[in-house]
DNA sequence: ATGAGTCATGTAAACCGTTACATTCGCGTT
DNA sequence: AACGCGAATGTAACGGTTTACATGACTCAT
């Protein structure tokens, strides 16, 4: 019982009359094709159900018209809709994805150490919320690779970012505008093996906030934990635990909000009377229990991604005249972000 | 700037004074070749960074070692999880998967429609939550696809399947041993039009166990919207505006239930007091206000469909042994699902 | 009528592995 | 000494496209 394969191309030239490469130039929507061969070809291909292998035209054109998509976190709320709005950019550009998660730090080491050679096997890389070397980007830039990031940066590969300082800038000001001077941070862990710079960057905005306002920065107010609820929920309670706790929150993740509601529940506490708090990523729970989030556009900038991967390629490295669309695109998104206001900030 | 392919296995041939057919031999194991020779090649084949072509390598022996994955809901969270589950085990056999979601139903056609002639570019699909017809389904064997299927059902493939009417049983049982009779329904729509077949299962189960207890099925307690928060909660209104609302809810997805909870809060209810409910899939956010939640093990199901499509590209089609083993594995997980009582139904 | 210039098509060489079959070699048997 | 056999290796065909280059036909201008 072995594979079979369908019928070749020079079945079809056979039944057409033609060379294989008229059938190939016709399925191709070459020029230099006759209109009366190419409408011949094209039934005779329909009929017969002829599909060019893929890998063949591979193997000869040194294309593979595929993209790996590299992440830790294929099920977190936010990468799985940039991840989404990825794929459906690349499949309309005709361009297929391989998902290939890093789920441990060794598989992430054994995985970087693979990306020089893999240069064969797919034509470009979205590289999401892995925290690569600058040496090992180097490496893969000399060694043809293109690539764009997310999630964290490097020299030579572009990335596609939210503004992440704008994030904790306007969370922070958010509250600020309240009227709150004290203010507690559940931030993301800097420095989590699979690291990426988001949790740096929007510490940084809300620092920047506050010095904006005048107010001292207060490190025992910032706790950190991982990018859950129960992260959330844990530095929650060390924010509760201490001598003069916080009035307000910022939380980096609406997924760390949930948790920090969970425990002011515990403590029969409740959101804006006893802490206002306002999270990031305006989840499809926030409603719910009217959390106040600073809104973000995962699947757009998942698509922005996309594109600017498929400009690299078809430059295949030269900076071609389309990134100024990509900029603006990406400055669209980050002009979108803003702040949702819901009961957990309205005091 | 032309693309640039790495060394050939020409060129390592030449280096190890070997033919290419012993290079061949020895960096894919096999048999017949002298340990030395293997050694040096090995080595050599590394000096040079040279990967095998996998294009070159999947036109000469007609498998791909790559795997199709389709779905319509890349983001939901049991699919998601069911999916990562998947992709883990086909990595950890060499397999690559090709993530393909269609996003609506045209595309869902078109996919149909184009199901049959995919057979060169993957050794195996996964079709996900995807209604495709027996007719579509016959189609794609006899053309000597192989593919498993989850979320649904068809003849000629083999699916795996959560046990859903022992779900739907399950969480009613836990209703009616708290001493419910009057137990509500938030059913995901059951024709849908990329439909599955999980609601149909669960709503059965929910009328055997009421059967089971001798209480008459009442259908205006059965209502259904789509699987998310918002249908949840839509749903929780209807069922709180009858006249005789129920005194406990079984939701299809905790999604469904987290909805179902912003209903009551609106109306200043709350879990157990007013009504009880017990949702499916414990989600993360289950805990945090206490939703009773029926586990299951997405990713662990996702495994074993990839170990399902595994087995049937190994035998190409015939059932081989490995099939009893896959058999226990699906069992297990089925025997796995219970009931996480919190306080949304400890009355 | 001839040459230049287009356009449509054909020829054949890549692309890079895998694998059936052939060959060589060394060794143990009889 | 002849033979057989298995292990190690080599030879070459094959898989299905793409594409540089060659060919042929036809048009148009001189």
């Amino acid at each position: 019982m072995s594979r079979s394969r369908g019928p070749s191309i020079e079945d079809v030239a056979r039944e057409a009359q033609v060379s294989v490469a008229t059938v190939s130039r016709a399925l191709r929507g070459l020029p230099n094709v006759a209109e009366t061969t190419r409408l011949r070809v094209e039934e005779i291909a329909q009929q017969m159900n002829y599909r060019a292998d893929p890998s063949a035209a591979r193997l000869a054109t040194g294309q593979t018209k595929l993209v790996q998509l590299v992440t830790p976190t294929a099920d977190g709320w936010y990468f799985s809709r940039f991840i989404a709005g990825a794929i459906a950019v690349l499949i309309a550009n005709g361009y297929e994805t391989i998902s290939h998660p890093v789920a441990n730090p060794e598989e992430r080491e054994a995985f970087i150490s693979d990306l020089v050679r893999l240069e064969k096997r797919v034509d470009g890389l979205i590289v999401v919320d892995l925290n690569i070397s600058e040496d090992a980007a180097l490496e893969m830039h000399n060694a043809g690779i293109h690539a764009v990031t997310a999630g964290f940066t490097t020299q030579k590969f572009p990335s596609v970012i939210i503004d992440d300082y704008h994030v904790g800038f306007l969370a922070t000001d958010h509250l600020l505008k309240l009227g709150h001077t004290r203010i507690g941070l559940i931030s993301g862990q800097p420095n989590h093996p699979l690291a990426f710079s988001v949790p740096g960057l929007r510490l940084a905005g809300y620092t920047g906030a506050l010095a904006a306002a005048g107010i001292s920065i207060d490190t025992t107010l910032e706790q950190s934990g991982m990018f859950t609820a129960e992260g959330g929920r844990r530095a929650m309670e060390r924010l509760l635990d201490l001598a003069d706790p916080p009035t307000a929150v910022f939380a980096m993740s609406d997924e760390m909000a949930f948790g920090a509601w969970g425990a002011l529940q515990d403590r029969n506490l409740s959101w804006p009377d006893d802490i206002a708090i306002v999270g990031v990523d305006d989840h499809e729970l926030a409603p719910l229990v009217g959390l106040t989030s600073v809104r973000l556009d995962p699947r757009g900038l998942g698509g922005i991604a996309a594109k600017q991967l498929l400009a690299l390629i078809a430059n295949d490295g030269e900076h071609g005249p389309s990134s100024e669309a990509i900029q603006d695109a990406a400055e669209a998104v980050n002009s979108r972000i803003e702040v949702v206001a819901r009961t957990s900030t309205i005091g």
